[in-house]
DNA sequence: AGACCTAGTATTTTT
DNA sequence: TACTAGGTCT
C-alpha cells in the first residue's frame, strides 16, 4: 500500500479482515475482538439481539460466532443456519467462515432467505405440492404473468395497473395472506383478489413460483406439518439473522417456524439503518424479537472502526433527531479527522463540475478512484454527473442498471432453456415463440391462448387447436423445442446452451442485427457463466446458489419415515436429484448477477444511497442535498417517511472512512424543468463544529461565485493515521498459549453453572493449578474472570 | 413485421 | 429531459 499524505495512511484493518487467519484453535478466533464483540460471539446458547452500528464489525461477529461455536464443539456445521438478504452478504460470510474453519462449510445453511427457501423446497417439493423441477419467476416474469391474467380476465388495465397488482400480490403474500384471507372492502379489492387467485392457479399450473411464494410456501409447509417442523427445529441449534431490521412480517413468522425450544436465534441489526420500510420491512420486528424470543440482554456494538470522529459526530447528531430509536451512539478512537466539507453549487451542472475537479485532485494525491463514491437519492441524478465525468475522461461505474440475467438477450436464451426443461412454462413460451420472428402474430397467439384457457392446458399443449398457417407455425415451434430437448439429452450444460443458441436462431438473429455484437458477447458470457456454475470450483464457491442440499440424504435419514423418503426422488438413470440445467436456471433467477462486467478498471463509483448500504469508501460525496430531493418530496408529508429519509442520510454519511463531502445546488434540471431548491433541512441537524463550508453560508441566488470555491485541499490537514482504530486486542488474548483442556475437566465453549451468575459459557482458560483462571460469559450477568480455585463452576453436560 | 409517432410519466429495490 | 408503452401507418 502506498502512502504519501497522512490522509492516505495505510488502511485501518477493516472489520474482521485483520491479518492472517488466527489459527484453528478457539481462543485464536477471539483474538482482537473488543469486549462487546467478544461478549456477543461467546454468548450462551440463547436467543440474543445484537444492535450493531455501522462499521462496528457486525459481519465479523456473526462469522466468528459460528466458527467459535463449531470449534469449541458446541455445534456441528449441520446445526447452523445463517440468513442474509443479499447473495453478496451470504458469500462474504461463507468466504470468511472458510478462512476461519479448518473444515469445509459443508452442510451449513448459509444463504439468503430466498436461497434457503429454495433449498428447503427442493428437498420437500412433494410435500410443498410443487413439481420437482419447479422454476422461479423473477420480478419481470411475474409482471408479464400478471399482465397475461389481466388480459385474460378482460380487465381494464388502467384500473388494474399490472405493476400495482403485482405489488398487491407480493404484499399480500408477505403478510402471509392467500386470496381467501385477503379482506375484501370494495369492488376494486374484490377484483384484485380474483386476479391474485387466478395468478396463483396459473403459477401452479405452470410449475413456477415467485420470490414471495418461496417464503410463503416454506412457512406454510412448516406451519402445517408438525413432524417436518420439529425435525428442523431440532436440527438447527443456532440461527443467525443478518440485517434484522429489514425483515418483513413473513420472514419473521418464517423464522419462528424454524425456532424450537432448543434453538438459539441471534438477530443482528441496526434500527438506524432501516431504509426499506417502503418494501415491507418492519423495524418493529426488532422489539418484537426481543420480547417474543425471550432476549435477556441486548448487546450494542457502538465502536466504529471505519470513520473519523467528525464523520461520526455528523451521523450521531443527525440521527438523534429521530424518535423511536432503540438508542445507540457511534464512537471511534481514531480522532476527529477532517471536517465534513459542504459545498453549495449554483446549478446541478456546476455541482457536477466541482465534483469532477475534487475527485481528480483526490486521485492525483493518491486515492484510488474506486475508493471515491458519489451518492445520490434517486437514479435520475446520475446523468449530469456521468456526462461531466465522461467529458473529463474519468473512468466511472454506475451501479443499479440492468443486471446480467435481466438483459433481454439473456432472458430470451433462458426462456428457451426453460422450455427445454419444462414445455408448460407459458411465460417463457410467450417470450420467445416469435423471437426470432416465425410468422406467429398477435391474432394467432390470441387463438392459442383462448384454446389453452378453454381446455385448461398449457400453450405448448394447445398448439394443435389453432387452425391454418398460424397453427402450423406454432406446431413447428413446439417441434423445434422438442427437437432441442431430444438433441441435448446427455449433453453437458455448456453444450446444451450452445446447441440452443444455434438452433433457436438467436445467434443468427443478433449476427445480422446492427447492434447485436454486444448481445452476442453477452450470450457468450452466458455460456461462461454456466461453465463457471458447473465446474467444481463454481459449485463449491457458489454454495449459496447450490440448490440441492448436499446432505439431502442426511435430512431424509433424520426425518420421520412418513415425510422423508418420498421427497428425494433421484433421476432413475443418473441418480441426480436435479438436472444441471434446472439447477442453473434456478441460479439465474435467484442471483441476477453483477450489473456491469467491466471489472478491473479503477473507476469512480456512482450509486444511490440505498445501494451503498453495506459498502464503505475513503471519500464519499453526498450530492443533491435539497428539500424535495433529499429528503424526497414524496416522503416529507408524514413523520415516518421523513424519519426513513433521515436514516437514509445516516446510512450515506456512515459510508465514509476518511473524507465526507455534502453538496447541494440552487437549481436543478428535473423532468425537463429547472427547479429552484433550498438546501436540505438535514443541514440544520448536523453539528456546525464538524462542518467546513467551502462556499460562503447563506449565499443568495445569482451571486455568481461560479468556481471560486476554495480548494478542499486547503493546507495539509495534518491528520494522524487511523491506525490503531482497528480491532486492538483487548486483554483477553493472553500469550500463554492455547489452553483448551485443563485438569478441571473444563474446556473452552463448555456450558457451566455458577451459583450466583447462573448459566454461562467458558470463553478462556489460562494458568494451571491454584493459578487457573477462567473467563466466562454469563450473558445477562456479563463477562467474568473467575479463579477456579475459588469459584465453583459446575459443567453442564 | 417493422418503422414511426404520440402520450404519459417519472423515489428508493433484493430476491 | 428521456424513457416506455401503445397505437398507426407502410
Amino acid at each position: 500500500m502506498t502512502a504519501s499524505l497522512p490522509l492516505f495512511s495505510p488502511d485501518a484493518p477493516e472489520e474482521g479482515a485483520t491479518g492472517a487467519p488466527s489459527g484453528h484453535e478457539p481462543q485464536g478466533l477471539l483474538r482482537g475482538l473488543n469486549p462487546e464483540q467478544l461478549a456477543a460471539v461467546t454468548l450462551p446458547a440463547k436467543s440474543a439481539l445484537i444492535l450493531a452500528g455501522a462499521g462496528s464489525g457486525k459481519t465479523r461477529v456473526l462469522t466468528t460466532r459460528i466458527a467459535w461455536l463449531i470449534q469449541t464443539g458446541q455445534l456441528t456445521p449441520g446445526g447452523v443456519m445463517a440468513v442474509t438478504f443479499t447473495n453478496k452478504a451470504a458469500k462474504e460470510m461463507l468466504t470468511r467462515l472458510g478462512a476461519m474453519l479448518p473444515v469445509p462449510v459443508r452442510g451449513m445453511w448459509v444463504g439468503t432467505f430466498h436461497g434457503l427457501c429454495n433449498r428447503f423446497l427442493r428437498a420437500h417439493w412433494k410435500l410443498a405440492n410443487l413439481p420437482q423441477g419447479f422454476q422461479i419467476l423473477d420480478s419481470s416474469d411475474q409482471l408479464s404473468a400478471v399482465k397475461r391474467i389481466i388480459k385474460a380476465m378482460n380487465l381494464d388495465d388502467e384500473r388494474f395497473v399490472p405493476k400495482q397488482v403485482t405489488w398487491f400480490i407480493a404484499g399480500s403474500k408477505e403478510e402471509g395472506l392467500r386470496p381467501k384471507d385477503v379482506d375484501v372492502r370494495d369492488e376494486q379489492s374484490r377484483v384484485m383478489v380474483q386476479v391474485y387467485q387466478a395468478y396463483e392457479e396459473q403459477c401452479q399450473r405452470e410449475g413456477v413460483v415467485d420470490f414471495a411464494e418461496l417464503m410463503l410456501r416454506t412457512y406454510e409447509l412448516l406451519r402445517d406439518n408438525v413432524a417436518l417442523r420439529e425435525h428442523y427445529q431440532r436440527r438447527f441449534r443456532h440461527i443467525l439473522v443478518d440485517e434484522f431490521q429489514d425483515t418483513n412480517r413473513l420472514q419473521y413468522a418464517w423464522l419462528k417456524m424454524f425456532t424450537g425450544p432448543q434453538t438459539a436465534v441471534m438477530a443482528v441489526g441496526d434500527d438506524d439503518q432501516s431504509i426499506y420500510a417502503f418494501r415491507g420491512a418492519q423495524v418493529g420486528n426488532m422489539t418484537a424479537f426481543e420480547r417474543e424470543f425471550g432476549v435477556e440482554q441486548v448487546i450494542k456494538l457502538e465502536r466504529n472502526y471505519r470513520s473519523y470522529g467528525n464523520i461520526l459526530d455528523a451521523a450521531n447528531e443527525l440521527i438523534s433527531h429521530n424518535t423511536n430509536r432503540l438508542g445507540k451512539n457511534l464512537s471511534t478512537e481514531a480522532g476527529p479527522g477532517e471536517p465534513v466539507r459542504v459545498f453549495e453549487a449554483t446549478s446541478d451542472f456546476s455541482e457536477a463540475q466541482w465534483f469532477v475537479d475534487e475527485a481528480r485532485q483526490l486521485h492525483r494525491d493518491g486515492m484510488a478512484r474506486s475508493d471515491i463514491a458519489l451518492l445520490y437519492r434517486s437514479n435520475a441524478q446520475s446523468r449530469v454527473i456521468e456526462s461531466a465525468l465522461f467529458n473529463a475522461g474519468m473512468p466511472y461505474k454506475v451501479y443499479g442498471g440492468l443486471r446480467f440475467f435481466e438483459r433481454a438477450e439473456v432472458k430470451h436464451a433462458l426462456s428457451y432453456l426453460r422450455l427445454i426443461e419444462n414445455p408448460n412454462d407459458d411465460t417463457s413460451f410467450l417470450r420467445v415463440v416469435n423471437f426470432p420472428t416465425r410468422g406467429i402474430g398477435t391474432r394467432t397467439l390470441e387463438l392459442l391462448q383462448d384454446a389453452a384457457r378453454a381446455s385448461g392446458r398449457s400453450l405448448s399443449q394447445s398448439v394443435t387447436a389453432v387452425p391454418g398457417k398460424g397453427g402450423s407455425n406454432l406446431q413447428a415451434f413446439v417441434a423445434l423445442i422438442d427437437a432441442m430437448r431430444e438433441a441435448t439429452k446427455g449433453l453437458n450444460l455448456r453444450q446444451i446452451i450452445e446447441h440452443m443458441l444455434h438452433e433457436s436462431g438467436l445467434l443468427d438473429f443478433y449476427k445480422t442485427d446492427k447492434e447485436g455484437q454486444d448481445r452476442i458477447e453477452n450470450l457468450e458470457e452466458l455460456v461462461n457463466a454456466a461453465e463457471a456454475f458447473v465446474t467444481q470450483e463454481g459449485f463449491g464457491k457458489d454454495a449459496v446458489a447450490l440448490p440441492i442440499d448436499e446432505h439431502a440424504g442426511a435430512i431424509a435419514e433424520g426425518l420421520p419415515k412418513a415425510v422423508a423418503s418420498v421427497d428425494l426422488t433421484p433421476d432413475a438413470e443418473t441418480g441426480e436429484i436435479m438436472s444441471p440445467l434446472a439447477a442453473f436456471l434456478t441460479h439465474a433467477s435467484l442471483e441476477a448477477g453483477d450489473n456491469q462486467a467491466q471489472a478491473g478498471q479503477d473507476a469512480i463509483q456512482l450509486m444511490t444511497v440505498h445501494s451503498a448500504k453495506g459498502l464503505e469508501f475513503d471519500a464519499v460525496f453526498i450530492t443533491g442535498l435539497e428539500e424535495g430531493l433529499f429528503p424526497h418530496e414524496n416522503s416529507v408529508s408524514d413523520v415516518d417517511g421523513l424519519e426513513e429519509e433521515r436514516r437514509l442520510m445516516y446510512v450515506a454519511i456512515t459510508r465514509a472512512r476518511k473524507r465526507l463531502y455534502l453538496s447541494f445546488s440552487q437549481t436543478r434540471m428535473l423532468h425537463g424543468q429547472t427547479r429552484y431548491n433550498i438546501k436540505s433541512r438535514f443541514f440544520d441537524e448536523l453539528p456546525e463544529s464538524a462542518l467546513r463550508w467551502l462556499t460562503p453560508r447563506n449565499q443568495g441566488f445569482g451571486s455568481g461565485f461560479a468556481r471560486e470555491y476554495q480548494s478542499a485541499w486547503a493546507k495539509g490537514s495534518g491528520l494522524g493515521s487511523i491506525v490503531g482504530a482497528g480491532n486492538v486486542a483487548p486483554r483477553n488474548a493472553p500469550a500463554s498459549g492455547p489452553v483448551t483442556k485443563s485438569s478441571h475437566g473444563l474446556r473452552v465453549g463448555q456450558s457451566v453453572f455458577h451459583t450466583r451468575f447462573g448459566e454461562g459459557v467458558l470463553v478462556t482458560l489460562e494458568g494451571t493449578g491454584d493459578d487457573a483462571r477462567a473467563q466466562v460469559n454469563f450473558g445477562r450477568h456479563g463477562m467474568k474472570w473467575l479463579a477456579l480455585s475459588v469459584a465453583k463452576l459446575t459443567p453442564i453436560e
